[in-house]
DNA sequence: CTGCATCCGACCGGATACTG
DNA sequence: CAGTATCCGGTCGGATGCAG
């Protein structure tokens, strides 16, 4: 409750001590070993087919892959677009304009890891 | 690769471009069901105590409490303060400076989950 | 190609009991 | 209080096979 002197405004120490909550609303929705990565690998490329995306987030198996877009197109971050009129089937995967507004995280995330990664190889802890 | 003009600066397109492997750093320490939350609570209150934080961290058992205090005093980011003179023993946790550093990736998860809680609320999906 | 169904082993983590 | 040890059920997820 008390200690939020450690953040500046615009952020006041109500919203300071919600942060828990908050943040927890948003780890159900993009938390997990995988949600994350393939919300990225999405906004990085354009249109993007399953395999090619399976190989672009390393180490992931098809089922987990196909669970984790069901639900990540469940909560409007991904978009299943698929082309009946060719056989095979092609299917493509979209990010959505929803996505983006984790913009933000996405950057602070990786500023963060960029500069931990710069800081292990350094000190060693 | 493309696609990276929906960021603007001062992050580049080449930056852009390797945010998957910095997020998969930052995921690799601070990820997972409990990190989070466990360093937030700590930044949140000054000192706090094994019971005290099991019952703020809502539903974390005491092993998984353990194991995550461990994780985390390794990588930096909790003190762990044992006093001896007592009986019986007390130990406090508390949030390293190195744990400030994720200022930032806090305060845009807590407001991307605050905002996405609110659009919950009003559009159902 | 794009998945889903099934089998099955590994491991995560809850409950409980116990120690210092 | 602050954990640890053990047991054990449930789930996660890899491998394989199959379907559209």
């Amino acid at each position: 409750m008390e200690k939020c002197t450690d953040f500046e405004e615009p952020f006041t120490a109500q919203r300071c001590s919600q942060s828990l909550s908050s943040v927890e609303d948003a780890l159900y929705v993009i938390g997990g070993k995988w949600k994350l990565k393939i919300i990225i690998a999405l906004q990085e490329h354009g249109n993007i087919r399953f395999n090619e995306l399976q190989r672009i987030v390393a180490g992931i198996s098809a089922r987990v892959l196909s669970n984790e877009l069901k639900d990540l197109e469940l909560n409007g971050f991904v978009k299943r677009i698929v082309h009946a009129e060719q056989t095979p089937v092609v299917v493509e995967y979209i990010s959505t304009d929803y996505s983006k507004t984790l913009k933000t995280v996405i950057m602070s995330l990786s500023e963060w890891g960029r500069t931990h990664k710069r800081n292990i190889r350094e000190d060693v802890f």
